[in-house]
DNA sequence: GGTGAAATTTCCACTTT
DNA sequence: AAAGTGGAAATTTCACC
């Protein structure tokens, strides 16, 4: 499952990171190479998982989403099925960007966008009629401070 | 700063936000128009901003980056000068991928992704030894059961 | 890893609705 | 105004060195 990566590979991925719409001509130009051996390298990072996907940030409050939450979850249920039923839940609700378990107290922590706090609301009272959790806090994001910082992948 | 927003909008930037690798012609097959009109929309919502940027998704633990924190930050200290420098430490430093500025009791979370803890408590000392804290949280990714959810475009 | 060339795609001028 | 057509220019993809 590791996959082993040379200066090469990391200039390239640390260059698509920033701009994945680049050439290959340029990107290869950039790095000092030249386009098949970079093109060979990012098919190979691709097939092997390095590279999951090509997408475009969007400015989400251009498209109306203008709130964003960090919603802390304590539960005391911890047996399998239970995980299954909440690990779906977040798997199908679109507002979840993103979901981690954690280590500690606080078990779980979700990123939620929506449009408005009613949304928010929404989206907790459908979640928490899913599945039983003990404690839900939401943190409000005012400002974005910094999004999008990529892996550094420099040295 | 508002940008009205079709459906032929919305399908476009559903499609690219789930894969942005594929081609014009197919893109514009799959929601039914031809080519050119999808460019020119593409090239609008680029210069609108709408889409920020073109990226990679990368596998973080394939990287070497298997330690993912969330961060959460109480501060007493309120005044201009002491956010300016708050925000240029983190915008400095690369392990930061995200930060958001939070109403009620906590200040501010970040996103931190790091090689193993020992380099997040490296991360940490020089936090804290550039800017003043009064409180701060680390909690730690055991699982990452969501990631790169795009916002839902759909209808 | 490099070269070059075929196949594909992007980009734009022009036509149509 | 906004969508389609066609084609030149650029880019990707690949066989071969």
């Amino acid at each position: 499952m590791t996959v082993r990566l040379d200066t090469v590979d990391r200039k390239i991925l640390s260059e698509l990171q920033k701009d994945a719409s680049r050439s290959l001509d340029d990107i290869a130009k950039t790095i000092g190479a030249s386009k098949t051996p970079v093109w060979n390298r990012i098919k190979k990072l691709r097939e092997a998982g390095v590279i999951k996907r090509t997408t475009v940030e969007l400015d989400a409050e251009a498209l109306g989403f203008e709130a964003c939450f960090f919603v802390l979850i304590r539960t005391s249920e911890h047996e399998a099925d239970w995980q299954d039923r909440f690990l779906t839940a977040l798997q199908n609700r679109p507002e979840v960007l993103e979901a981690h378990r954690l280590a500690g107290e606080i078990d779980y922590i979700l990123k939620v966008i929506v449009p408005n706090a009613r949304a928010y609301d929404k989206f907790y009272q459908a979640l928490i009629s899913e599945v039983r959790v003990f404690n839900v806090t939401a943190l409000l994001s005012m400002e974005e401070l910094k999004s999008g910082g990529g892996l550094s992948l420099d040295p």
